[in-house]
DNA sequence: ATGGTAGCCCCGCTA
């Protein structure tokens, strides 16, 4: 049977609801991982998902800030969240779905404006959580394991996930170190990335465009920031992957897209 | 070439 996640940066889950209940009835995921939902977990509208068929949860929130969410039509077992850099800032969810697929929905930190640790404690935190999550792959990981690594994490790593990538190049989200951080991340668990299997590395792919340009269509200078992986014994089952361009076209949208994966999971 | 917008919820912070 196959399965279908998605993953959203939705900036503010109460202010969007509507949309991302409207996104959940046209495409019909499995599973939904929310980033910056900006609820804590009192205010998450839990029963609108439930409603519309997604019963099964796991939330991490905190006021104002971050946030993140796993929705799912489908039984979630051994859910949790970790803590990173030591801050309990709610920007990690994990969950197994049926099938043994552990699930793991990362909002990794933006990282400021100025792409130096020293200067820029933003920075300095989101390098430092990358270790982190490099050195918790390389302990945890099992290479037969089937594993789903989704989010927004802030960093756009191939040429063409940039809409300059030599204008891009010190620009945070693109600068050296992050992407060499990131594809360490992805060495240590042996990560394939699903959504570039199917579009190849020479066109542009983009997730997100900034809030701030005049008009972002036009201009279409975006960075592909959200991100679906896959681990080896999922990658034969990979069957299709989308990015929702649209959606940032709706009224009062979130500067970042839809991601979708479909794969064949295993279940019989 | 530098500033532009959005969300939160208390007017600055983060993106």
């Amino acid at each position: 049977m196959a399965i279908t996640v998605a993953t959203w940066n939705i900036n503010s889950v109460r202010l969007r609801l509507d949309m991302v209940l409207r996104f959940l009835q046209e495409k019909r995921p499995d599973v939904l991982c929310l980033q910056e939902t900006k609820a804590i977990d009192d205010a998450f509208p839990s029963k609108a998902f439930a409603e519309a068929g997604y019963r099964h949860r796991i939330i991490r929130g905190m006021k104002s800030y971050n946030g993140v969410a796993i929705l799912s039509k489908l039984p979630l077992e051994n859910v949790g969240g970790h803590v990173w850099c030591g801050k309990d800032d709610c920007r990690h969810v994990f969950a197994t779905l049926p099938g043994g697929i552990e699930l793991h929905n990362f909002y990794i930190p933006a990282g400021g404006d100025i792409p130096d640790p020293v200067e820029n404690t933003k920075f300095a935190h989101k390098l430092a959580f990358l270790d982190e999550t490099r050195d918790w792959l390389l302990r945890e990981r099992r290479p037969d394991r089937p594993m789903i690594l989704v989010g927004d994490l802030n960093i756009a790593p191939l040429e063409h996930d940039v809409w300059s990538h030599k204008q891009l190049l010190g620009v945070v989200s693109h600068t050296p170190i992050e992407v060499e951080k990131l594809t360490e991340i992805q060495a240590a668990g042996d990560w394939i990335d699903a959504v570039r299997h199917f579009v190849p590395a020479d066109q542009k792919l983009y997730s997100w465009w900034s809030y701030r340009a005049r008009d972002w269509a036009e201009a279409d200078r975006g960075r592909r920031l959200d991100h679906i992986w896959v681990t080896p014994p999922l990658k034969s089952g990979l069957q299709r992957a989308e990015i929702l361009r649209e959606a940032r076209g709706w009224t009062q949208p979130s500067d970042h897209v839809p991601v979708l994966v479909t794969l064949d999971g295993g279940i019989a």
